[in-house]
DNA sequence: GCGACTTTGTACCTGCGTTCACAAGCGGTT
DNA sequence: AACCGCTTGTGAACGCAGGTACAAAGTCGC
């Protein structure tokens, strides 16, 4: 047996690891080399020292005194999300927003590929969105076991979302992506993540409005430093 | 001076009271008067003490014995969320994405209006999205100024997002979603939260992965209550 | 070849979020 | 009118994430 997963990665720090990526490849792009963890923090929004420590889940990746090698980096958090090898995707649901994910560039770029793209609607059937043709969601079962989708991502009704999932589930897809605005129940051993876009904007609203309501006629309640980023 | 506010909501609970009033409207369009907090909790896909906990924050709001009022709660919850009056939003980059959102019915439902929705690319200035026309970003500052709107939705191309976050911030928009691939850099005082759907799959495509390397030939390391929603 | 500087990696601490468990309060019932 | 059962609200403990500070380590300059 390999001693190569003594640690385990908290799920907060894989969220930030998959930013660190982007960020590398765009300094790749760029013609460098190597980063220092300050200048990478920088970019990604982060603190310095967080990113040391995420990155060092991974064990020693970077070099004392001169930083981390940007290809070395790619290749080493590459390999521990999984994004070697590329991953296949069914999406279910393709109105305007499971439109706008199947046509997104920036998935295939990362090693997501929609393999199979379904809908109830006859109309939208036939459709070819970035290669792919749209088809029934009748199909839903076939299209999952002959293409081996490891993930399934769903923009259909809220209503019809819950039994979306548990056939996905039953074709045998263990990650699920979900956007609509219901909570989905899976059995153990699935992985369900949520994007719920309406909350997004209420948390903004309430902060807004606490802004309005909360610091009394005193000066500026912020000691830290200027323009931080989130 | 008002006691009104001795209490301080954390950010993961008000996402949170956000989902209670969604589900909370689903209930009383069924007719539903009262709910439990274990019901509302399985509904919500969350623990019941943490819902107990999160609305405690707004007060006693529930009746011992009895549970929730389905009315009362949501009025609580709106007020505390600041969805009583509407809020105004502008929408920069209608690209499919924009386009989706702008035409998302889920979102004035909730009060929140898009007020003004800005392009750079010609070709789209002119287009009218659910009553509002797409207006050339160029009057950015004058359509904020005219309509007091107080979010800002991002939806361009990552490389012009810091730029167009600052024209939102300079024109006084104090809150931003940000659907760009960067980490924007802001003032204090403005908020900013981020949606990253890459970060999303490839989150999912770690866990895929550990779990497939993680539990050794055991029968099943999962002793938790069954059918789990996250 | 040696010293000093730079940057990583990590140990400690602080604060937040979540969960468990129990006491307080209300309605319904007899 | 008093009891009983149900549900809320909250106090306390636990675990985790984030931040600070410092020591190890390697490189560059002399
Ligand atoms: N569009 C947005 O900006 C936005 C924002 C937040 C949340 N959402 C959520 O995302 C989901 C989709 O939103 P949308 O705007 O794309 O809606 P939409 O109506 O444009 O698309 C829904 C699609 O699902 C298809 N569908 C319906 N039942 C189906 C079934 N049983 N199997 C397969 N496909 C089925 C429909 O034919 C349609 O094409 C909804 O749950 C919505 O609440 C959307
Ligand atoms: N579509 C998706 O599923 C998806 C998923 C994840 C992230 N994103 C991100 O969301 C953003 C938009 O994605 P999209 O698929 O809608 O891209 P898109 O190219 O379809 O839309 C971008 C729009 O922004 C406009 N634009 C460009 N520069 C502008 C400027 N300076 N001011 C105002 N408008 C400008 C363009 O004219 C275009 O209409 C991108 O940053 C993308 O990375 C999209």
């Amino acid at each position: 047996m390999t001693q190569s997963r003594p640690r385990i990665v908290p799920e907060a720090t894989v969220a930030r690891l998959a930013v660190y990526l982007r960020v590398l490849a765009g300094l790749a792009d760029g013609g460098r080399s190597h980063v220092s963890s300050g200048e990478l923090a920088a970019a990604a929004g982060v603190n310095p020292a967080g990113l040391r420590k995420d990155l060092s889940y991974l064990g020693p990746c970077g070099v004392r005194g001169v930083g981390y090698s940007v290809a070395g980096l790619q290749e080493r958090l590459s390999a521990a999300l999984g994004v070697e090898r590329s991953r296949a995707c069914v999406l279910v649901g393709m109105g305007r927003l499971g439109a706008a994910l199947a046509d997104y560039a920036g998935f295939a770029s990362r090693g997501f590929e929609f393999v199979g793209l379904l809908d109830a609607d006859p109309a939208r059937v036939g459709d070819r969105v970035s290669g792919c043709t749209v088809r029934p969601v009748e199909e839903l079962e076939s299209v999952v076991a002959g293409t081996q989708a490891s993930i399934g991502v769903i923009t259909t009704p809220a209503e019809v979302a819950q039994s979306v999932c548990d056939r996905l589930v039953a074709a045998g897809v263990r990650s699920i992506l979900n956007f609509a605005p219901v909570a989905l129940s899976v059995p153990a051993g699935v992985d369900v993540r949520k994007v719920d876009l309406s909350v997004e904007l209420q948390v903004l609203a309430f902060l807004d409005q606490q802004r309005d309501g909360g610091p009394p006629p005193v000066v500026v309640p912020v000691p830290a430093g200027a323009g931080g980023a989130r």
